[in-house]
RNA sequence: GCCCGAGUGGCGGAAUGGUAGACGCAGGGGAUUCAAAAUCCUCCGCCGCAAGGCGUGCGAGUUCGACUCUCGCCUCGGGCACCA
């Protein structure tokens, strides 16, 4: 008997796509577009299921979307340069960019195996000059337009490799590679003006309605809108230049239970205070051996420097207040200077209980009231509470009602001023790094920063660099950076720093509209194509990313790359989780794990055993602690984690492929958990995904089979359509095949592909098991293969062509349900007692409540629970339930 | 530390405020087979002989009815501006 062979079929139809050019997208002026992108992968060298996972859910929209009339739009580019090229340079030799171009090639390989409906043709890396000159080129636009400026900067400096360390580089302080403690440096660095659009990139949100409530509200606290005080304190006998110290607060109703002042190391006194100070100048370089991520700096002890200086409280000059330098105050952010009230902020309360400061409160809760102990008290804003130090608001009201009473009295009192404030900072792009986007300018002695021409553009990056020394190699390049000024001719040095990667993929969306235009975008394309209809990718971006290419966006419009109706380019954005695994480990003598790959590792009994005994690098037995071999009954299973090369619980794609199709693989990250969950990879999962797909080519064979019996397909053709009005066991399935269709359609349309392939799992069942004659039974399967074919699109290719069916199911309408098969004729309703299930009747569907009622009061159940009684209530649903509550 | 999310059988999960556990995995029983693999049929939340009772992380609440809504906890995961 025939045998369902994926690797036969899935090469056959894949080479079938690819003469028919089937996904080559196709600006069709007479149909809607839909244009759908996953995020685009790093490469890394080898494609993980989360990528399969991304990629597959992305080519079931796109499929459909297809199948439902639409001119479909999916590309696939490389987010090719950032740190790990560097890495590998540097740990192995060799050069970034053959290591990004042969990762791309390896990755290529491994994706096209998968049969995604994805136009090649428009593939780009961000690493390749075409693309990131025309990157230089925008960022030309927009420094001519004020969206790029020059300010200093702090950074992570490791002293021993005389390098810029990201914030990942850092361990608890030191520097990955050297070890050395990481110091803060300033450097002047490019930045984005991306905080003027704070309150426009705030308000849109609202607009986004197919965004995930949760990725808006992150980047809605991510953008921060505040509304506060900025006011003065008055120096008492400040250093010359100082008389007072600015300070914004957001709870400005706190005033007056104020008990010191905190600066950031950072703040201009703090650096007026070190030049004639040891002590001050020793704390301060303390703080700025701290890393520079808000992580860190939240979560390090707090500690403050009593810099000797006092403050006048703005009602009371008689109060005086200290005034402290913090390690947990931002330069960044507001002021840099803060005014501390402990009774009402745990962190302010744990400083003032560490350096003895008064802790005053300024209200109470309305019931119990107790003062404040190690506790702070910070009810939500909305709270109403009791006062006790109120100044010019009642005595209960709540937080947001005295915050606004006392910016008044403040602005009355000329105390201050009420303003607005965001959390969100410019983005600042500057990269002391080689692999990465050159930034195109030129400093000139004469000139100062003078832009690059864009007739030389693009300013390429050498190849003829090593990574055996520390430090930037554009930097220490013998000719790379020199060059003539733009602008007066006379020799000049190129900026050496690279645009953070975050650029490259804030634009990647709109340069896949015209791949290979000499410009960064072609208006007439982007117009067609943009928005994104669908956009992919992990939870991990909501913010960053995200928030970047929103801002881009209005950036490339403001400069003419985009029409206006990009403002916003994700229509709408779908959040994947990620595929998990279990770990395997052992430990070796010294006690410390080891960890083994899934395909190291087997199970019996419902124990997990290594296959072989463990070997070590110079293939030598290891041995655990009593000297036996790690081999059997040793590994212990620890419950799933995100893949990990560390952890080794990676399963690879390609092994998967090979073993079970492409298809199987699709089939599996689809099935079993929402999309925007984490899904478990498992074996047995994919064997029963493969078993499913084998079962369901056997059903479909199976019919093929009986056609060829029964004179071949010709005489199924007319009559396919009277397949509708035979009864019985044809209309039973053609009812479940309905019901079907609109379940599936309806589980895609809203990202439930797990419960469309529950959907499919079942009816595979009902057709299994049908009766129906042959023109019903094959009618059912092949528009089941079109159901199928967005998830596994060469089994259903395979069916759809085996059964007759005309062209490739590829470009078949997708099938639509008929709504007079979808209404039942009588209902199942359950009869509740007290609202527990007790027993049910089958009705008509459309039997009025009177009657509903009647047949209730004559069930055996109802009529045991009510002992002869009347019911207290009788509550009926129509067509759905029915409650006697007695 | 701050922000966001998630918790349902042995496991992954399903369920417009209306039959909790669809579908799949694992497991039990059976058919087929010399035997096995493969395939097919069937049972399967927990306690209980049964009647019945208990069950959606924990504790309250709203409702005729709560996995679903509200409040308070617990645990786990993601993000925190130079990882991508």
């Amino acid at each position: 008997m025939a045998r369902y062979t994926p690797a036969e079929i899935e090469r056959k139809w894949q080479d079938a796509w690819e003469a028919d050019a089937t996904f080559r997208a196709c600006h069709d002026p007479a149909r809607p577009k839909y244009y759908v992108l996953e995020m685009f992968p790093y490469p890394s060298g080898r494609i993980h299921m989360g990528h399969v996972r991304n990629y597959t859910m992305g080519d079931v929209v796109a499929r459909y979307k297809s199948s439902c009339g639409f001119s479909v739009l999916h590309p696939m580019g490389w987010d090719a340069f950032g740190m790990p090229a560097e890495n590998a340079a540097m740990e192995r030799g060799g050069h970034p960019k053959d290591w990004t171009y042969g990762n791309i090639a390896d990755m290529r390989a491994q994706m096209k195996p998968l049969g995604l409906s994805i136009d090649w043709s428009r593939e780009f890396a961000t690493c390749d000059p075409e693309y990131y000159g025309q990157q230089q080129a925008m960022f030309l636009d927009m420094l001519a337009a004020g969206l790029v400026y020059r300010k200093n900067a702090t950074v992570n400096w490791d002293p021993v490799d005389m390098t810029v360390l990201a914030n990942e580089q850092v361990i608890e302080g030191k520097g990955w590679r050297s070890g050395a403690p990481v110091e803060r440096r300033d450097l002047t660095q490019w930045f984005f003006r991306i905080s003027d659009f704070a309150d426009e990139l705030l308000a849109a949100l609202d607009g986004l309605e197919n965004w995930p409530e949760k990725v808006k509200l992150m980047q809605r606290n991510w953008i921060g809108k505040s509304r506060g005080l900025q006011m003065a304190f008055g120096l008492v006998d400040g250093p010359e230049g100082f008389d007072r110290i600015e300070v914004y607060t957001t709870r400005p109703d706190t005033l007056m239970g104020a008990s010191f002042l905190g600066i950031s190391p950072d703040h201009r006194l703090a650096k007026a205070l070190e030049d004639g100070n040891p002590e001050v100048a020793a704390f301060c370089a303390e703080c700025r051996r701290m890393g520079t991520s808000e992580e860190e700096l939240e979560t390090a002890e707090k500690k403050g420097f009593d810099t000797g200086l006092r403050v006048r409280h703005p009602f009371d000059p008689e109060w005086e207040l200290p005034v402290y330098i913090a390690n947990f105050i931002l330069m960044d952010y507001g002021t840099g200077a803060i005014f501390g009230c402990p009774a009402h902020d745990q962190r302010d309360l744990d400083f003032a209980r560490k350096y003895g400061l008064p802790v005053t409160d300024t209200f109470v809760a309305l019931e119990g009231g107790e003062p404040v102990g190690e506790v702070a008290f910070v009810p939500p804003k909305t709270e109403a509470v009791r006062w006790l130090k109120a100044f010019g608001w009642d005595e209960v009201a709540t937080g947001e009602q005295a915050i606004d009473a006392a910016i008044r009295f403040c602005e009355e009192n000329g105390v201050g001023h009420g303003v607005t404030k965001f959390r969100l900072r410019d983005w600042g792009i500057s990269r002391q790094r080689y692999w990465g986007c050159p930034i195109p300018v030129v400093h000139c002695e004469g000139c100062g920063v003078v832009p690059e021409r864009k007739e030389n553009l693009p300013v390429r990056l050498p190849d003829d660099v090593s990574f055996d020394q520390p430090g930037n190699p554009l930097d220490r390049h013998p000719t790379w950076a020199s060059c003539t000024c733009p602008k007066c001719g006379a020799a000049a040095r190129r900026e050496t720093d690279t645009m953070d990667t975050f650029v490259d993929s804030s634009w990647y969306y709109a340069r896949f509209t015209a791949p290979h235009s000499a410009t960064p975008t072609d208006l007439a394309e982007a117009d067609y194509w943009m928005n994104v209809d669908q956009y992919i990718g992990g939870i991990e971006h909501a913010i960053l990313h995200l928030l970047y290419s929103r801002f881009f966006a209005r950036a490339m419009q403001i400069t003419g790359h985009l029409p206006a109706k990009a403002k916003e380019p994700f229509d709408a954005l779908f959040t994947q989780g990620m595929v998990t695994h279990e770990i395997y480990m052992t430990r070796d003598a010294a006690g410390r794990p080891v960890y083994h790959l899934p395909e190291e590792v087997e199970f019996r009994n419902g124990k997990a055993y290594l296959k072989r005994p463990l070997q070590d690098q110079s293939g030598d037995f290891l041995q655990d602690s009593s000297g036996r071999p790690l081999f059997a009954n040793d590994v212990e299973v620890i419950p799933s984690a995100k893949m990990s090369k560390s952890k080794k619980n990676v399963v690879d794609p390609v092994s998967i492929i090979e073993s079970f199709g492409a298809d199987t693989a699709r089939w599996f990250v689809l099935s079993d958990s929402p999309p925007e969950r984490d899904v478990e990879w498992t074996s047995a999962g994919a064997e029963a995904a493969h078993r499913h797909l084998g079962r369901v080519w056997r059903i479909a064979n199976g019919i093929a089979e009986e056609m060829d019996q029964g004179g071949g397909i010709a005489v199924y053709e007319s009559e396919g359509q009277g397949a509708a009005s035979g009864g019985g066991d044809d209309l039973t399935l053609r009812r479940a095949l309905h019901k079907t269709i609109h379940d599936v359609t309806m589980g895609i349309e809203s990202f439930g592909f797990n419960t469309s392939v529950a959907k499919l799992y079942a009816f595979t069942n009902t057709l299994a098991k049908s009766q129906a004659a042959l023109p019903a039974r094959r009618e059912a399967a092949m528009v089941m293969a079109q159901l199928m074919a967005p998830m596994t699109p060469h089994l259903a290719e395979d069916i759809w062509s085996m059964l007759g069916g005309q062209g490739l199911i590829a470009r078949a309408p997708w099938p639509k349900p008929d709504p007079a098969l979808l209404i039942e004729d009588t209902v199942t309703l359950p009869i509740q007692i007290n609202g527990k299930r007790r027993s049910e009747i089958a009705v008509p569907r459309d039997m009025d409540a009177a009657e509903v009622e009647k047949l209730v009061l004559a069930d055996d159940a109802v009529l045991k629970a009510l002992e002869g009684g009347a019911p207290k209530k009788l509550i009926v649903v129509p067509g759905r339930i029915v409650n006697v509550v007695v």
